[in-house]
DNA sequence: AATTTGACAATACGATCGCATAGTGAAACG
DNA sequence: CGTTTCACTATGCGATCGTATTGTCAAATT
């Protein structure tokens, strides 16, 4: 492999991904029907043939993207700190607190994450199908067994963990989601890292005994 | 006032209603851009002209649905319980218990209401602007009166009403939002009433001291 | 009974959608 | 250096979008 056949390799991976970051956006942005493929180029300034050149479909070009999407929050879950890392119990607790900030600071910095989990999972359809088998399946796996170990480790409420990784998840998410709303209604920025910090602790202290 | 005088006033209200609660299930299903005239007029069993013709343009037609669908949301807020109706602690404990389920239940047989709710809360427009205006902002405040009502009563957690107002609505909708995702995923129902039932009292338990 | 009103339909317009096809020109290869 | 590969562009197709215009016919008015 010479430097020169990286050249276009390289530049195909560049464009690629810069579509890829693009379509995340307006995908969450608009939702699946409403965003268009013309709109996405744009996005990412480049023309509407080109991303049908490397895409194909748009079906296929929404996949890809929440291929991109997951990947990036895989990365995130390796950095997770464990709740078998340690034995006290304070310490279990303060792991606690930090897997929850970490799981909105995720969502924050990803706003994409939850535009796209909250437009395709609210309805039934070939996507969520999809979506479910690739990624959520294994998703909610993770989820209710580390809800079950914190239950087992006195951390959270007894409970079906599934319902007690929704109520988690929707305390967590939806304040981020109504931040728009919230700020317009109020002019209180929700969004911001003391609010969202602020959230945690005022969740941690309700699941407390 | 004659009988025959009303026979084309009643028809047109008729049709004007039949137009609206289609525009409300399509609205909330696929959002704003995604829904079309046209399948709204299929919905209704209607020609797309008509559509046009009562409601003028797109966005007007979703502005008066959705002033159709507060307006039934409006009707519940009324049957609800107070918490100055009753004096003695275990009392209002209980009427906590059947705000947060009324709420949850109104969200279960409206989902329309969820549905419009997520998608135009979660990005800033001019849609989302006369939301707030013409209803949120109003939603909101009695939201929090509520809470801090409440809090002051020892029902609630301290903290912002503001905050805990957001991290109880999520608590309760997210389950519900995601009940077509956690289906496809785990076969169970989460917007069964038992689980709904389930929800709220797993919400309460955290809510207690 | 003659006339006006208004709920509804038929049709067409320009714009935009996803998608297909035919190029173009520089990088990679033998 | 001649040839092939391939990232990328130009152009156009049929379908559907929101909206505007015009026509129709029964109900309401005078």
């Amino acid at each position: 492999m010479t430097n020169s056949l990286n050249r276009r390799a390289l530049r195909r991976e560049e464009t690629r991904e810069k579509i890829l970051r693009a379509a995340v956006r307006i995908f969450a942005e608009l939702g699946f029907e409403a965003a268009s493929m013309g709109s996405i180029a744009a996005r990412a300034d480049l023309k509407k043939a080109l991303v049908q050149y490397h895409f194909e479909t748009k079906l296929n070009l929404w996949q890809e993207a929440v291929n991109f999407l997951w990947s990036e929050l895989h990365t995130l879950e390796d950095g997770l700190p464990r709740l078998s890392d340690f034995s006290s119990h304070d310490d279990e607790r303060e792991i606690l607190r930090q897997v929850l900030r970490a799981i909105i600071r995720f969502a924050k910095s990803h706003p994409d994450w939850v535009g796209i989990m909250f437009r395709e999972a609210s309805s039934p359809g070939p996507r969520l199908d999809w979506l479910v088998e690739n990624h959520l399946k294994r998703d909610i796996e993770d989820g209710t067994a580390f809800i079950a170990t914190a239950q087992s480790h006195g951390l959270l409420p007894e409970g079906p963990p599934l319902q007690i990784l929704n109520i988690i998840s929707g305390a967590l998410t939806y304040p981020l989601l109504v931040a728009p709303l919230t700020k317009r209604a109020t002019g209180i920025n929700m969004a911001s890292d003391e609010s969202l910090d602020a959230t945690v602790d005022i969740l941690l202290n309700m699941l407390k005994p």
